[in-house]
DNA sequence: AATAACTTTCATTATTTCCTGAAAGTTCTA
DNA sequence: TAGAACTTTCAGGAAATAATGAAAGTTATT
């Protein structure tokens, strides 16, 4: 395989990936794009190379700054933006997780608080579901607080987490 | 907040957080259904409690088995299938882990290695592709591990991860 | 082996999500 | 302040994904 085809070999399957975990094709693509490439890149030249249109790369990069995982560039002299990605991949995890428990687990986490707190009488379906909803507030909780303390350590943190289970 | 509305939004928001992470409405919706659920339900309840067709529920059950947290049930004298979700969150957690490992984490890792190892010659923008991907690798790989070794735990994986890292 | 009770499949339809492109907006320069 | 260079917005269209429902399939019973 050469380079050109292994490039978009990986940017077609990070796009793929991305949409298996709710994160848009395209979005995923322009990420991939600036993430392995060497200089940041205007806004016309992810439309070309990703053949898309002007709006779509806009919004997209849009959400991608956003995330903070995508970055602004402006050079001396120039006109128009260039773009890089986040190139430190414990950054990057570390970004992501943050935005994601931010956006997705804390809202979750406040149904959750809810639902599980209704009064109950002696019904055994209404005990029930409040026990399991009890029970996976904590443990969603329980799984928040650690992705946060994980993610604390920051300088290599999964290296350290990894070193730490193995004992 | 009386016990059908807390069960409805619990359902609803279920589903939406699905949707977020790539799980299709209505299969986290009949998860959700089925675990707070004090008794196996019939396809026939899910249908009328979900207002979904038939097909759908049948897609989606199918869907849930084959990630192993939906179980059948058969009762003794009754024609029809029953339904129960796995009550234990520990063991959920697990299995969609291992499952998401397997389906996507996996495929991607194997085209990461693909790609990363393709030859270079003394290019800039080939060096830096292959640098990248290489990490991104090597990442990703140490991340499955971790998650595989966490899991094993099985009981309580959690819990004894947040010990851990508290130190 | 015929019928009844139930489940699965899949072509079609509906819904959701995403993308396009032109117009409006912004910012810089002269 | 006019105009050029560039970016953003968003209504409408396109594509992807999910749901329906009727027919085919399965299994148990008599």
């Amino acid at each position: 395989m050469e380079f050109k085809e292994a490039k978009n070999k990986f940017i077609q399957s990070w796009g793929a990936l991305g949409s298996q975990w709710g994160i848009n094709k395209t979005m995923a693509q322009i990420h991939a794009l600036l993430m392995v490439s060497n200089n940041a890149i205007s806004m016309e030249d992810i439309m070309i190379e990703l053949q898309i249109s002007r709006g779509n790369a806009s919004m997209n990069l849009r959400a991608l700054i956003d995330w903070g995982i995508v970055y602004k560039e402006y050079k001396a002299g120039e006109r128009r933006d260039y773009f890089t990605a986040e190139q430190d991949l414990d950054e990057l995890a570390v970004k992501i997780a943050r935005e994601r428990s931010k956006r997705e687990i804390k809202p979750a986490l406040k149904i959750l608080k809810e639902v599980s707190t209704i009064d109950t009488n002696y019904d055994a379906d209404e005990n029930h579901f409040k026990n399991q909803t009890t029970k996976l507030y904590e443990f969603v909780l329980k799984a928040d607080n650690m992705l946060e303390k994980a993610t604390e350590f920051k300088d290599n943190w999964l290296g350290k987490l990894v070193l730490k289970i193995m004992n």
